[in-house]
DNA sequence: ACAATTATGCAACATTGTTGCGTTTATAAA
DNA sequence: TTTATAAACGCAACAATGTTGCATAATTGT
């Protein structure tokens, strides 16, 4: 059945991912949850919130996972038309860019899931 | 100065590369070597690889890094343009597909230095 | 308030990648 | 061919990130 509880830990944990401008990794986000739970804690509630499709998962280019708000999610299949990240290769940080449309030429024997589209560079920092 | 040499085991894990019609992790890798070499040669000869142009690394959607070889990076600046990997969700495979174009939109005041466009879904498998 | 089950903490482990240092080996020059 | 030198290697130890099992705590519907 998974009824879905909204603890306080979730709460905080979501919260850190909406106010912050970039994408987070799992350790910066635990650094900001002020040890009101556990390390293992935030792994299970980044989890659930993936499936819930409240955030998304992103890998940055140095293959550290990410998560960011799934603000222009409602539309379906989760696939992100317009949207891009950016990674960047000195700060580190990941930013969602928006407006940029991709076309896809994929055999048709591939079935597409999702699509990312990172570009690693530097950014204004 | 760096000269570089080519060792025998550097010749291999090339082989191993370019062999292998899907892009490899360290892992797998290592596990084709046939214990020729020790666990951290081959990170430091994917390194060297990667840093002679020869070899590129590819994030997959679960973080874990993965080597193809560089066929079609005869043009400037590295950035493949038409270039797309294919992260298959069940098999774990990791695969490169051409002929797939981008126009990105980015803010001038990003620099951009590679594109990665990856696809997650489930390959012909 | 109670029962059911979701969520948590803790400890331990797994995987992936990195670093330091002494030794070996490939290459270029003698 | 021999030798010098810097590149490459092996080993051991470490670091970061992510996972699992299990007993305990907390939330929600009734």
């Amino acid at each position: 059945m998974a009824i879905i509880r909204n603890t306080i830990a979730k709460k905080a944990v979501f919260e850190i991912i909406q106010s912050n401008s970039t994408a987070m990794s799992q350790t910066e986000i635990f650094a900001k949850v002020n040890n009101i739970c556990d390390r293992v804690t935030v792994y299970r509630i980044l989890e659930r919130l993936v499936k819930e499709v409240k955030i998304h998962k992103i890998v940055n280019i140095n293959g550290v996972i990410n998560y960011a708000p799934c603000n222009s999610c409602e539309h379906e299949q989760h696939v992100h038309h317009d949207h891009l990240h950016f990674s960047c290769t000195t700060c580190k940080k990941l930013t969602c860019i928006s407006d940029n449309h991709i076309e896809l030429n994929i055999p048709s024997n591939y079935k597409v899931a999702e699509v990312f589209l990172t570009v690693s560079g530097t950014c204004p920092d």
